[in-house]
DNA sequence: GCCCAGGTGGGTA
DNA sequence: TACCCACATGGG
């Protein structure tokens, strides 16, 4: 048997060879600035319905600073409309270009540019931008490598026994940042792997615990009897004791 | 018809 | 600080 690695790497290597390489914005057709706009719209959104937004902004040609922050509001609400929460997503999208040319001479390479803390701290200034959106730039547009958190991990993570689930953003955050390699092509295929799960498997409600890769590890395994759960997994008990 | 989705900001106690 | 709520479309 092979020597049994941390289990936050036990869990991604699971994951991987489950669900496969998820090529989350590898190479974006629209470039950096699809990748900032898609990270607004799909704020408590599926992305399909982000995927129908960002198409029609295409083909309105508004997919760049300049167009987006010329374009009237509601013209830009109803190009992305199928994405939801139009109106505020539209006001969101519009408060970012305003910082970009106010801030950035309209220039995203040269915000994107900036070390991590600043990075971070300026998007955390622009409305409606909060730390998943904020961290969701810094990996995927930026390419920095920061942890993405959402509302799967937290869930996951949680049913896994190694975080509240309450836990705050930041302390989430943490517990990756602190126990894996600060590789942003490991944290951009671990938060894509971890939507795959919550998406397709770890549901809220129905969760498909049989057909899952985590099996064996997680505590809160629906298929398993309650009766036959005795204790947390071996390989999270001394790993909880360090978080 | 009902539940859920890759959150955030504003208001109230 | 700690909740509670508005924001909205589309797929299962």
């Amino acid at each position: 048997m092979r020597a049994m690695q941390e289990p936050l790497m036990e869990i991604y290597a699971r994951l991987f060879a489950h669900f496969g390489a998820q090529h989350w914005w590898p190479h974006s057709e629209g470039g950096a600035f699809e990748i900032v706009v898609g990270a607004i719209l799909t704020q408590n959104t599926a992305w399909a319905n982000v995927e129908k937004a960002l198409a029609n902004l295409a083909r309105a040609r508004l997919l760049t600073p300049t167009a987006m922050q010329r374009v009237a509001p509601t013209r830009l609400a109803t190009s992305i409309r199928p994405s939801g929460y139009f109106n505020l997503k539209a006001k969101r999208l519009k408060a970012f270009t305003q910082f970009l040319f106010a801030e950035h001479r309209g220039s995203l390479a040269r915000l994107l540019a900036l070390a991590t803390p600043d990075l971070r701290a300026a998007l955390l200034g622009v409305y409606g931008i909060g730390p998943e959106t904020a961290d969701a730039i810094i990996l995927y547009a930026a390419h920095q490598p920061i942890f993405v958190v959402d509302a799967y991990t937290r869930r996951i993570f949680a049913r896994l026994g190694l975080a509240r689930a309450d836990a705050p953003y930041a302390e989430l955050q943490a517990l990756f940042m602190a126990h894996l390699p600060h590789d942003e092509k490991l944290f951009n295929e671990y938060h894509a792997l971890i939507v795959a799960l919550g998406k397709n498997l770890c549901r809220k409600t129905a969760p498909r615990c049989q057909a899952c890769p985590l099996r064996g590890l997680c505590p809160a395994d629906l298929s398993i009897p309650r009766k036959r759960v005795i204790m947390r997994p071996a390989i999270f008990q001394e790993f909880r004791s360090r978080i």
